[in-house]
DNA sequence: AAGATCCAAGTAAGCGTTTACATTCGCGTT
DNA sequence: AACGCGAATGTAAACGCTTACTTGGATCTT
């Protein structure tokens, strides 16, 4: 009697003898068992410890009761809220989380894809990367799934979106009703479908004409590019009177930047920022940011999916997008006369 | 010709006319084949989106090439840290992770370990609460598993640690050095096992006569919790002149709390964390604190548990601990003379 | 040219479950 | 006392894969 592998329902039935069917009723409440019988199988089971082969399982029943979850990245504060999001929903509802991260592309997304076949019931997808074609081909056609920020040409999926338009746009707007003249603005990576919509909101704001004329840097969403940024914003001629970068990590190098080439924040430039990530308040000055829902967002994907994992015919291929909220503090100056416009 | 399941290998033997066998052993390069067969079933399983179904395969193989990752917690800087350093492990290896946090108690610890029966090849552990007996009773006699900061009475795996005490003991005694007089402490949760070794680490820079008499107020890690204590520790009479905080979040709340009593750090109050979350060096002033090599811990962690699944022979229950490393910033002052201890 | 050798491909068992179906058993009817 | 019936239990077939073993030719040896 070796105890090196763990107990099968076979040893169970046995030790309980009775057929591994009547074993299995018991544990899954199903079928009508005789108190008795009940009683030996609990007994037996718990004798040996006996854990249900969640492989063998799922192999029969169709049902992992875990999720996948593809995301671009994990690290940061951005991801940090967002996977917190998912995983309180997730818990909520009893399934489990598989999470797969940090694919540069689309080809390490898809394959990753791949690899969850047969072990989870559905995904959820954040994938700048990945265009139509590819997630098309890389998702299997019954595994329920839900796109968060992701550009979807294909409408295969339901997909949440953060308005990354609207809120940048609403935060131009409002630096420029602070007074601001020459705003700047840093961007997230090319290809990232929330940095060029950031983008288009920004120059919404400015209307066509100072559209053409702002000045524009590229950065990837990393603090590091943000200083860089900074550094080169701080050096401009004439030096932009505002700086609106598209998330508040590059906002925050660039802070830095500023400090260091002895600009102060909000007197010589004002400074914005995107996602309102939890360090956001802590900076000094405090960052003027977008609120971006993130836990939120990741709350209602999860829940979406779970639905759509419920009754695939139910889903509707929408897109649903989240709205953002401007978080006034001191880092663009004006606080109080801002406060007193919202309430208006 | 529904097309409504995913293929299976037979689908893809049929189409190829071969047996399941052949598919196989082409799929996975294992045995010999010829190559207009190779060919054939590539084909054939291109033509077809075919992907293994991992489940079953798992059954057979009794590897999932997964591991389970069992956290206290998911929010916050620490966590995000811990996880992308396992996360990177992990993707390099070519694991997949499958993640379970928040529980808040032992009981439902154990419980998330039993439902990953057949869906790892081992486990990660860091669970403060789960005391040995229930970690024995959890965890299969066969299931590979490394503790992370888990108190471990029974010698049942190997676990990676942060030097804890010795970390917050070399805080103390910096503090000290710089001449502080009346040195506060804000404990973490006090079931916590990490929080009691920092604690330990307070006392035992302090000796035994001065210990006696420190000021320790209890906190559980969050910000909120550090805001509280910072109120009380602002209003103490006689006031502390230097605050160790047990974690960084409840250093930063801390500061706030001493902010808004009107008191200048480090001119007034002296303050220090535990952690050296990314936040620290942006709050104002940048907080001293001890660098647990967080990230550093995930990854090792990971790699240890790895080699303990591929043999499982030399799994050593040895603990490692790993060193942490004083980092001054400016919230405790007297940065330059400590910067020049350092060198020394 | 017949037997030995070897390689490619097929056959089928089995991984640990669930569940449709078959069987058995006890018991109330007639 | 024979019958029928429902409840409790057992039997065995899946689920989709891997792999030990078997088979069937082709090639090589003598």
């Amino acid at each position: 009697m070796g105890e090196l592998l763990a107990a099968t329902i076979k040893d169970v039935a046995n030790r309980a003898r009775v057929s591994t069917a009547s074993v299995s009723r018991v544990l899954n409440g199903s079928g009508t068992v005789t108190e008795p019988t009940r009683q030996r199988v609990l007994r037996a089971a718990q004798h040996l410890c006996y854990t249900p082969h969640e492989a063998a399982r799922s192999l029969i029943t169709r049902r992992t009761r875990t999720i996948g979850v593809l995301l671009p990245d994990i690290h940061g504060e951005y991801f940090s809220e967002l996977i917190r999001g998912i995983d309180r929903a997730a818990r909520l509802i009893g399934l489990h989380l598989l999470v797969s991260s940090s694919h540069g592309d689309a080809t390490e997304a898809a394959q990753a894809l791949r690899s969850m076949h047969g072990r989870v019931d559905g995904v959820l997808i954040m994938s700048p990367y990945l265009d139509g074609t590819l997630l098309n081909k890389a998702l299997p056609a019954a595994l329920p799934a839900v796109l968060l920020n992701t550009p979807d040409d294909t409408g295969r999926a339901p997909a949440f979106m953060i308005d990354d338009f609207g809120g940048a746009k609403a935060m131009v707007e409002h630096l420029r009703a602070l007074g601001y003249q020459r705003i700047a603005h840093i961007t997230g990576p090319e290809s990232n479908y929330e940095s060029n919509e950031r983008l288009r909101g920004f120059r919404a704001a400015l209307g066509r004409v100072q559209a053409s004329t702002a000045l524009v840097v590229t950065g990837t969403f990393t603090e590091e590019s943000g200083y860089l940024a900074g550094r080169q914003l701080a050096g401009a001629t004439p030096r932009p009177d505002a700086v609106f970068a598209a998330n508040d990590m590059m906002a925050i190098g660039c802070l830095f930047a500023l400090k260091q080439a002895g600009l102060r924040v909000p007197e010589d430039v004002a400074l914005a920022g995107f996602d309102d990530i939890p360090i956001a308040r802590f900076v000094s000055p405090p960052l003027t940011t977008v609120r971006a829902q993130t836990a939120e967002l990741g709350r209602k994907s999860l829940e979406l999916l779970a639905r759509a994992i419920e009754k695939p015919s139910g889903a509707k291929c929408e897109r649903q997008t989240l709205g953002t909220q401007l978080v006034i503090r001191a880092s663009c100056g004006g606080a109080q006369e801002a406060a007193a416009m919202q309430r208006t």
